[in-house]
DNA sequence: GTGGAGTTGACAATCGTTATCGTTAGCGCT
DNA sequence: AGCGCTAACGATAACGATTGTCAACTCCAC
């Protein structure tokens, strides 16, 4: 038997980005992550860094949200639903869970006869650090 | 005593961009709206329809989304704090109210100290009539 | 070690949005 | 109606994040 097609494989530079991603707990951009690796001296391209980023996106492995501005963020994650509080200013992050609205959004879709619904709930402000700052 | 700097003028663009918005009932691109001026013969520029949805935006004359994609959607909405309920082939909206939510993030943020904190929430789905097509 | 399919990364392309800046036109005033 | 000031316009260029391209590379099963 041949090789299974689809196969993932161990690279040096998805360890790199697992590895910042482990030591980093707040929401970070593709751009900030590679320029982090490019610090610490890992040799590392921005396409890669956006791949590794989307696959573990896909795979549930990291959560990623969007500013007000449009920008993407990334953030190693505790498995299971649950929506963030985000600072503006570091990315700190804390995660916390809303009971009642997980039913609510699915019958509010139901009533109103939409499907496959998801949704978004985000709630961004300035921590306690930043806003002494 | 010269004109009072700062004062808004009532242009044929403006009044164009939101007849379009009146008469639209779902949320729209800034590309979309161009395109549909321009169909309907109106002359608009695309710069002038993205100044013009920003203020009535910031004015709170007009609700603003962003897609999973990051794309901006604009509509013409009831006064008043609410969420929407979107449809995410045709635009149709539903506008939803969450009452305890509100309450619950402003708890939860000050339980973390985080200030000046916003919250979205979006529930994006796909309406009876384009599931069916 | 070898083969070949998954991966990489420099670079170009895409796409929505914003900045530039010379031209146009709304409107208060006379 | 005419004047003047300045907001507003809009074609175009610039921007910035993200994605596509494709030849070179490198894991890893055999």
């Amino acid at each position: 038997m041949s090789v299974v097609p689809g196969a993932t494989r161990n690279t040096r530079q998805r360890a790199q980005v697992l590895a910042l991603l482990a030591a980093t707990d707040g929401f970070r951009s593709a751009q900030q992550l590679h320029a982090n690796l490019r610090d610490e001296g890992a040799q590392v391209g921005l396409t890669t860094v956006y791949r590794t980023l989307q696959l573990l996106a896909d795979a549930g492995e990291v959560d990623q949200m969007r500013l007000p501005d449009g920008e993407q963020l990334y953030r190693r994650c505790g498995r299971g639903h649950h929506h963030h509080l985000v600072c503006r200013l570091c990315g700190r992050a804390v995660e916390v869970e809303i009971p009642s609205v997980e039913r609510w959004t699915r019958n509010q879709a139901a009533a109103h006869g939409f499907v496959d619904a998801d949704h978004t709930i985000e709630i961004v402000g300035t921590c306690a650090d930043c806003a002494t700052r």
